[in-house]
DNA sequence: GTGTTTGCAAAGTGTTTGCAATTTA
DNA sequence: TAAATTGCAAACACTTTGCAAACAC
């Protein structure tokens, strides 16, 4: 399903990030950017396209990852110990965690605020604000 | 300055904390607990005691941290990638992360609220929130 | 004395890196 | 063909673990 011809929306896509369309980051964008918003983690990731057949190293996923998120494609999650995850929805926005799967789920950026923060210290400024609501399921009865 | 008798305070909240007041969980005790909140690493932290001259393993460090953190003494943070670190401040709180330095900061229970928190998939129940400000300092003139 | 804790070294995870071979533009 | 990218294996940072010796109660 994705040894084919490379699909000229992805081509423009990695052109417009400033990166060389080679066979791997094509394989990768496409199947990052085949859904909505996900949550991946290179582990996860390298298995889905090696599922599809496409022959990448792990080292390659990681540094792909790095590269899309430097183009502002990716925002890197470190959420809890373990392995990074990688959002494929860079617009702001807040996460759930569920404690007991680890699943990361995307708060839509909506009516949740976070006000009264005071002045940061050292006279610096605030280059962003990330929030984390965690959640413990019911676990499957 | 840490080799001395045993402190009976710290015997004691150790004791409520069912844990067995050996040398080293004194020692590290004795340094976590002496000046107001602090934000260590398992590195840190054993760093801080050997240059007292109290010999202990890194290993122990570990298994320490998350032996008090279990006993409600610490609370883990796991904000970047790299190490965790503990704050000895146990209570609801939300922190400062200075992107160029990496140093934590609490900042204090007060003024800051999250508001519009969507009820959580799964009908999970929320069991926390956690809010970082990502800060960037202006480097040392 | 008995069960707990320690320290070491080894193993484990997740990630990065050096570098020769390959690929892209 | 020049510059970027890949893949491998080795290195890396942080953390956990197995187990014998030491220790607290």
């Amino acid at each position: 399903m994705l040894g084919g011809p490379p699909n000229p929306e992805i081509r423009r896509t990695l052109k417009a990030a400033g990166l060389r369309s080679t066979r791997q980051r094509h394989a990768l964008a496409s199947v990052l950017l085949r859904h909505g918003n996900r949550h991946v983690t290179a582990e996860t990731l390298h298995a889905e396209v090696r599922a599809e057949g496409v022959k990448v190293s792990l080292a390659t996923v990681y540094n792909t990852l790095h590269s899309f998120t430097r183009a502002g494609l990716l925002r890197e999650l470190m959420v809890e110990s373990g392995p990074s995850y990688f959002d494929t929805n860079t617009t702001p926005h807040h996460h759930f965690l569920d404690q007991r799967t680890g699943v990361l789920t995307d708060i839509p950026n909506g009516r949740l605020r976070v006000t009264g923060i005071p002045s940061p210290p050292e006279s610096g400024e605030i280059a962003g604000v990330e929030v984390i609501v965690r959640v413990h399921s019911g676990g499957p009865e």
